[in-house]
DNA sequence: ATGCCTGCTAACCATTCGGTCAATCGTCAC
DNA sequence: GTGACGATTGACCGAATGGTTAGCAGGCAT
């Protein structure tokens, strides 16, 4: 991006081999985020990171081992560990604080959530070890999830209406279709957790909501 | 191609324009559907359709007319009427229905759901029309299901607890998130709407569900 | 100096792509 | 018959693609 040059502040005295490295894959990142892997040409990478095509393929041996890279340098920020960030809370408290971590994520990793999620659903082997990462890191998700419910459950915290599993299995389509909306309204609303929490919050611990009286901020 | 003569089984005693031009399209909604637009070659589709690639050009202008035919022709099994069908239930059995009918029909064209969405995620634009036919499509849903529900408050059949525009938005997003979820799972579960349809009664009715003593059938 | 290895490039290559075109075949009208 | 016309084809085209190769600049050890 940025049109004229990238780098005129900092000054790249040697050229060194990581820094091109680097240059090609954020150049890889944005067109590959942007476009997909079919309507990106080398060329056009070559472009962008202001190199030589061939200088690509020494770095990387094949245009897949380039978009490999990519998802790779792409699924790092999924990986922050949302445990241990809230112990001395309850498990309501947890809950909520789980499912708004989630809800600021999505919001604010929408377009690689978003790239991620359309190449899933193109490919369906899509390099395999890929989508076994992102599979490990939801399945860990909704067991956090299930946990929390169970013990919410037996301190009576939480509705017992239905199992743990199926409350987390429900909740987390909630949470799921929450973010594909989103994806699609992207530039309309700008989805603010709170309303998503505080509905989750009513239906899991069987709160009271008002919403038709004074106080205003509808649930909307 | 096919060796020998191709359609023995079927006796084609005269070509036929529309023939062809149909054949043309099963196939390339085969393949555009299993491997997306770029992915796809007009000669690939040409030796799937047993003719020969200028003819599709004599069918389409071009490769994305040749597209767009098929998007539409994906789209026809989306606008059945999903009215009517149920006047004589209360407004309670009708929310019911409906949920079940979204539920049914994602099961039974999750490939081409699969496709539509995977499309609409990667071409933000996407030819502009389509988008706008699905839009429409997913808003009636909508709609329908703010008044089912606001009626249903009305006759206090349905819990009060937020507005009527809020329980249908959180409702659409747990059933997109169940699709969501159902598609990439495919293979695994095989998405049953009996226990998704009952989550759901639970949330919007406040039934009570026992899950945890006699009577077995777990809803999970 | 002389190799030598890393980083890097311009030019090239084979293949495939979307699309065109002149020519054919079959059928109906006259 | 013969022309007209819709349907259909093989052969072809320029552009673009992913990938290769020969070579060059320059630091660094001998």
């Amino acid at each position: 991006m940025s049109l004229s040059q990238a780098k005129v502040g900092a000054p790249e005295i040697r050229p060194g081999s990581q820094d091109s490295r680097d240059e090609i894959l954020k150049a890889a990142m944005h067109l590959f985020a942007s476009r997909g892997f079919h309507e990106t040409s080398m060329s056009e990478v070559a472009r962008e990171a202001r190199v030589s095509k061939a200088l690509i393929f020494w770095h990387f041996k094949t245009k897949e081992e380039l978009f490999v890279a990519v998802l790779n340098r792409l699924l790092e920020p999924y990986f922050i560990d949302f445990a241990e960030e809230a112990g001395a809370l309850d498990e309501r408290a947890q809950i909520q604080k789980l499912v708004e971590f989630y809800l600021l994520f999505v919001r604010d990793n929408a377009s690689s959530v978003r790239f991620f999620i359309a190449q899933m659903l193109h490919d369906q082997h899509f390099a395999e070890g890929l989508s076994d990462q992102v599979l490990k890191l939801y399945s860990g998700y909704r067991a956090m999830l299930v946990e929390l419910i169970a013990r919410g459950q037996e301190r009576n915290l939480c509705s017992r209406r239905f199992t743990a599993e199926a409350a987390a299995g429900f909740l987390l389509s909630a949470l799921n279709g929450i973010l594909i909306e989103h994806l699609f309204m992207m530039q309309n609303r700008p989805l603010d957790p709170e309303s998503a929490v505080a509905m989750v919050a009513g239906w899991l611990f069987g709160e009271e909501i008002r919403t038709d009286n004074a106080g205003g901020k509808a649930v909307a």
